[in-house]
DNA sequence: AGAGACAGCGTACGCCGTACACCAAAGAAT
DNA sequence: ATTCTTTGGTGTACGGCGTACGCTGTCTCT
């Protein structure tokens, strides 16, 4: 007649568990709000329990880094070394920006995580595997830079912010504060035609989409041009 | 008879005094280890005295991205765009780099400072006098990136961390650790071959300044030809 | 039945940013 | 000369952070 304890005994916890309810408080509420406090309430566990399978905090995001670079498709197979490099970023891209905190965590790191390793090994294999010697492999890499990974930061965007200041910005710029057009005559025209069809005179901001693939096809062209031209160390 | 203090008085603290001593602080010890309570002490003031002259911590970093921001040279006058862009952004990567915190400053800022603001127009006025549509400047202006600051992150570029681990990392990685050549052959390759001619045959990496030129260049060219072939939005 | 290993708990420490009340000295106004 | 106000530095205190360390209850293997 022992009355076995009733209470629904929670799964418990794992690295896995641990990673994923991380990943989704910061996809949720901000980096900011992630803390190990924090990410223990949401798991119904007390903060030193997370201790038994991350590390430290550190160690906890590159986890997390891990998690979501996982999630990047891997490379078309049966294609041409330009259409499988650009789908493989447009495809990071859009995990990057399922994860808006992932691209500041990434630059946080003192050093790159396995996954992220694996992640541009690959990149440079489909180089490699176009033709490019090693030597324009990595000169290239290096070209793509944070690109390669799927953003390269639109300057203070805000959505990598989410959650930083609680609702989602429902705030355009209503009316860009008067004197910027006086202080920043440039940037404001820029401002204004970016907006062009729009309902709003000003705000939207521009299509990063296009302007994320803008660069990028710069990029792969200028690249192309070089190793049809048989690139040697020599410029 | 009035004994004078005789106490040497220090000169009060101003804003810009505390913006200098953050810097420099940063710049010593990492950007890690400014706290208030580390910049008072380094000012010999109590830790509250700062925010008579700083709203917060923000605004604190905010104005010290600023006093780095304006050690950008200006842009120079008498030349071709081309010519100007490149060295400004050179002379942007000179300063950046004697402030290895600044770059993962201003992405973790949620909006621009005026300094940056200022910067970024004077380089769309550049493009624009150059002959550049508002259009392709601005397309121009986003497929530079970070780049038109003078980083484009070497991912997890170890200066950026200076200060973070004390010692200014006096190991190079003096044999990357057996199983990344396995696990990564193809960064293993690069690796390699970046470190031709050096001593250790690993280790000194890459010539980072050759790569920021080379990706500079790569992009410079083609927007060159983008500018040459009368570029408009019809892609 | 006893011995480990494992996972979660509780407490505590030293950092952090900063709100708030206070106070000395320096002008400014009377 | 006296008072008032402003300015800039002080002291205390609060809540939040990461995490070291020791305890406890449960599950497994012998």
């Amino acid at each position: 007649m022992a009355e076995q304890t009733e209470v629904p005994r929670r799964t418990p916890l794992s690295r896995e568990r641990v990673l994923r309810a991380a990943v989704a408080l910061a996809d949720e509420a901000g980096i900011d709000s992630l803390s190990m406090r924090n990410l223990a309430q949401d798991l119904g566990v007390v903060p030193m329990a997370l201790y038994k399978h991350v590390a430290n905090k550190d160690e906890l995001v590159a986890g997390m880094i891990d998690v979501v670079i996982d999630e990047i498709a891997p490379p078309l197979a049966d294609t041409d070394w330009k259409h499988a490099v650009r789908e493989r970023i447009l495809s990071a891209r859009r995990v990057l920006q399922r994860h808006p905190w992932v691209s500041l965590a990434i630059e946080s790191q003192q050093t790159p995580t396995p996954a992220i390793l694996a992640y541009l090994d690959s990149m440079v294999g489909t180089f490699r595997t176009g033709g490019f010697s090693v030597d324009l492999a990595h000169h290239v890499m290096h070209a793509m830079g944070s690109r390669t990974l799927g953003f390269s930061q639109e300057l203070f965007d805000t959505a990598r912010n989410a959650g930083r200041t609680g609702v989602t910005s429902p705030e355009p710029p209503a009316a860009l504060p008067a004197q910027f057009a006086d202080r920043f005559p440039n940037l404001a025209k820029i401002a204004v035609v970016a907006s062009h069809d729009d309902t709003s005179v000003v705000g939207r901001g521009c299509d990063d989409q296009f302007e994320f693939e803008f660069a990028l096809d710069l990029l792969l062209e200028g690249i192309e041009r070089l190793h049809q031209q048989g690139w040697t160390s020599a410029r």
